[in-house]
DNA sequence: GCAGGTTTGTCAACGCTGTTGACAAACCCG
DNA sequence: CGGGTTTGTCAACAGCGTTGACAAACCTGC
C-alpha cells in the first residue's frame, strides 16, 4: 500500500498535532486521525504502540514552542520567570498531553531543552547543583499545577473569564458567614486580575524563596 | 421500584467512592457502579446529571479526610503546610477526580473547608486580604502540580519508586553533554528524595517568598 | 528477475465507555 | 381511590482503544 506518502511516526505525530491545536486534545482519536491521515484507525499500531504512546510525541511538540534562550546579561530570575510563563502557556493549550510528557521514564527532546535551560539558567545564578535540582523541581510544580487549574477553570475568552471569575468571588461573598468567615473576609480579592497574573505573582514569590537557598 | 434502600445522590457517592478506593479512579463507571449498587447504570442519571457531576462530589468526598485544625499556639506557617500536604496526599490518592474539584464553579463542602482554613491561618499570620488570597492561590497551584506529577509518576510501591527515581538520574546523567550540559551536570541530585520530601520544600521556600510579601 | 521473508495497511470484531428515549412500576397527593 | 410525578429498567446509539487474521507492498539475496 502506502504508494505516494506511507505513513510514518512523523507523518502521524504532525497529523495529530494539527488535529489537537484545532479542535482539541479530546479530538485526538485513533478514529479521527485515520480519517485525517485517509487511513485505517488501525494503521497507526503499526507505528505506535499505543494512543497514549502517540499523544507523549505530541505533547512534547506542542513544548517546541516555548523559547529558552537569554539576551545578553539578562538576569537569571527573569529568564527562569519567561520560560516558566512560555512553558505554562504551552502547557494550558492541552494540558493532558503536557501531564503526559512528564509521566514517563523517557525524556523527549523539548522536554529535555527545557529542563536543561532552566538549570542553565539556575547555575548562572549562583545555584549549587543540588540547590538547582531542588529549585528545578519546585518550578515545574508550581507550573503544571497553575496550568493544571487554569486549563479546566478558564472559559473561551478573556470576557468570559473575567466574568466567570466575578461570579466565583460573588459565590464566595455570599457564603454562610458562619461557617466560612474567612473566605467571605477576602472574597474580594479571589480569583483577582487573570490568571496569568496569579501565576506570575506565585512564580515571583517562589524564585524569592528559591534564591534564598541557593547555597543549597 | 426503590424498596428498601432506594437510590439516592448519598448512597450513589457513598458506593461511588468505596469503588473508587478500592479499584481506583478508572474504575469508575456508569456500569460498574450500576453493579455495585445493583441497580440498572442508567438509574444513576435520575440523580446525577452525568458522571462528570458524580465524579466531583467523589473528589470531594475524598477530600474529607484532611484535618485542618490548629492547635494552640501553632505557627501560622506550619499548620498552611500541614494542610497543604495533607490535601496533596488526598489529591495524589485520585488526581482525576481532585482535578474535578475545582474546575466548577459551585465550591462543595470540603473544598470550601480547606479554603477558609488556608485563608483563616494566613490571615492568622498578618496577611492583608489581598496578600492573603494571593497566598491562597499560589499555594493550591504549587500542591495541585505537585501531586498531579506525582501521581502520574509514581510507582506502585515505595521502592518501586526509588528504584524508577534511580532509573531516571542515569538517564539524565548518560545524556548527550554536548547538547544537555547542564542536565547531565546535576543529574546526581535530580528526583532526589521522595516526592513528598520534594514537595515539602518547595512549600518551604514558597511560604518563605510569600511571608515577605504579607503586607501586600 | 524472481523467490521468500518482513513490513505495513485493511478489515471485522471485541469489550468498554457515556448517554438518551420509551416504557412501566412505585410513590405521593388530593 | 385516581392522577401525576418520580424513579428504575430496558434497548439502543455512537464513540472509544485495541487485537488478530489477511493481503498487498516492499526489501533482501540469489
Amino acid at each position: 500500500m502506502g504508494r505516494p506518502a506511507a505513513l510514518s511516526r512523523e507523518t502521524i505525530v504532525v497529523a495529530a498535532t494539527a488535529l489537537v491545536e484545532k479542535r482539541g486534545a479530546d479530538a485526538l482519536s485513533a478514529r479521527r486521525l485515520g480519517e485525517a491521515l485517509s487511513c485505517d484507525p488501525t494503521a497507526l499500531y503499526r507505528h505506535y504502540a499505543n494512543m497514549d504512546d502517540l499523544r507523549r510525541d505530541v505533547g512534547d511538540r506542542l513544548l517546541a514552542a516555548v523559547r529558552v534562550d537569554a539576551r545578553n546579561g539578562e538576569p537569571w530570575d527573569k529568564v527562569v520567570l519567561r520560560i516558566c510563563v512560555e512553558l505554562r502557556s504551552a502547557q494550558l493549550r492541552q494540558p493532558r498531553l503536557a501531564a503526559l510528557v512528564h509521566a514517563a521514564p523517557t525524556r523527549l527532546v523539548n522536554e529535555l531543552r527545557i529542563t536543561d535551560a532552566l538549570l542553565r539558567e539556575l547555575l548562572r545564578g549562583g545555584f549549587t547543583p543540588e540547590a538547582a535540582a531542588r529549585a528545578y523541581h519546585s518550578l515545574v510544580e508550581l507550573t503544571v499545577g497553575s496550568a493544571a487549574i487554569d486549563a479546566t477553570l478558564a472559559g473561551e475568552t478573556a470576557v468570559a473569564r473575567r466574568r466567570e471569575y466575578r461570579a466565583w468571588r460573588h459565590a464566595y461573598a455570599t457564603l454562610d458567614i458562619e461557617h466560612y468567615p474567612n473566605a467571605v473576609a477576602v472574597s474580594g480579592h479571589l480569583y483577582d486580575g487573570t490568571a496569568d497574573q496569579r501565576f506570575e505573582r506565585a512564580l515571583a514569590a517562589m524564585l524569592d524563596g528559591l534564591a534564598s537557598r541557593r547555597a543549597g
